[in-house]
DNA sequence: CTGAAACATGAATCAGTATTCATGTTTGAG
DNA sequence: CTCAAACATGAATACTGATTCATGTTTCAG
């Protein structure tokens, strides 16, 4: 018994071993950071340990202070995705009464934190061939959310009535196609362009 | 020189060698097959040759006869789902004459044909990581033929005006949300379901 | 029939890289 | 100050798996 058993029933979420001093807490943060940049970059694959603490400016043993396994450190960048998006969409809309108005604001603001986080972006949708598990919670937790915002909207007259699920999918559809369009197709059209277009085929469909 | 310099300039496409008798026909299919089926349920990196060859019923060496490398199996796969989609597609929506239709019909000929090929399915969203100019390729196409069918229904009347590349994005963020819905998430709900629901969005939006 | 081209085999090679570990260095509570 | 706990190091380990190759076997055009 000469392990102390430290990590028994895990501190935090799944989370490799919590620093405990100001240093260790630098060290962690650099090395999520990097594993951000370089596997968004390169992909979970092509980047390596080392390639992820040479970006940290740390030694390769240091990784594994923190971080248990290189899948550990992917997963929680899919957990952080999930808050922060969660979180900016969240304060977008919150003083936003009427659905319509909160949609076309959640979309802008979930483009613009896409924009602004390219990587993390491509991280959760790596997730799917990397940690299903992780890839399934992020986007059930995410449409959970969406679609009770939905049935409220509907039983207050906001929006039309309809499947409020598949509403919810098809709408964070076209979410996910925009965000792509920027991070992925490097496409120059301004959000607030793509927010208009998407925001009409929305509310109004296609029909003449 | 004395090498036969075969390969100069590919037989076709970027394929491998191809056969050139029937049992080599047969062996190459088998392990295109194989390869499907093996990278789409475990995917690319947890694949192994070994598997693939295994589930072909082959030796090791033998992928090297058709294929020149892992990578390459994956692009045709990629390829060879671009060609199938889009036939597919093409022929649910050719006799039909009104856009609005013809998107309900494309969709539902869309979601039949992933949820007999989810193996195919996961490849191609794969491809963003293991082959990013196959999976650019293969969207940038097919979003070229929406966005043509797209202008045309607006000169025709069909549809009401708006930007059409973004309407078309958007669309077919649609399509992949359901599609993923199958495959992804295993969801229950019949296909004329999602199909109705979804149809009833992009013809009519969401506004009350 | 027949032999050269095709095809098939599977063991050996070879490289990359996740993870471990023995050894220092730094920190901060007391 | 002081020393035990934290933190950091980077070389060594260990293993996986793509690709090659020397050696047979099969096919089919002539």
């Amino acid at each position: 018994m000469g392990k102390p058993a430290a990590e028994a029933h895990a501190s935090q979420k799944g989370a490799g071993n919590q620093p405990k001093t100001a240093r260790g807490e630098a060290t962690r943060k650099a090395i999520l950071t990097a594993a951000e940049r370089v596997i968004g970059e390169k992909g979970y694959n092509d980047a390596s340990i080392g390639h992820i603490t040479s970006e940290a400016g740390v030694a390769q043993g240091t990784f594994y202070i923190y971080f248990t396994t290189k899948e550990q450190v992917f997963s929680e960048l899919v957990l952080e995705m999930g808050r922060l998006v969660r979180h900016t969409i969240a304060e977008a809309t919150q003083d936003i009464g009427n659905r319509l108005e909160a949609e076309e604001a959640g979309l802008r603001a979930f483009l613009e934190f896409v924009q602004a986080h390219p990587d993390l972006y491509r991280i959760v949708q790596e997730a799917l061939f990397v940690d299903p598990a992780a890839y399934e919670e992020y986007y059930r937790t995410f449409a959970d959310g969406y679609r009770s915002g939905l049935v409220a909207a509907e039983a207050a007259g906001q929006i039309s009535k309809g499947d409020t699920e598949t509403r919810a999918w098809a709408l964070m559809g076209i979410a996910r196609a925009l965000g792509e369009q920027l991070v992925v197709f490097k496409s120059e059209k301004p959000i607030s362009d793509l927010v208009a277009s998407a925001y009409d085929l929305i509310a109004n469909g296609i029909k003449p």
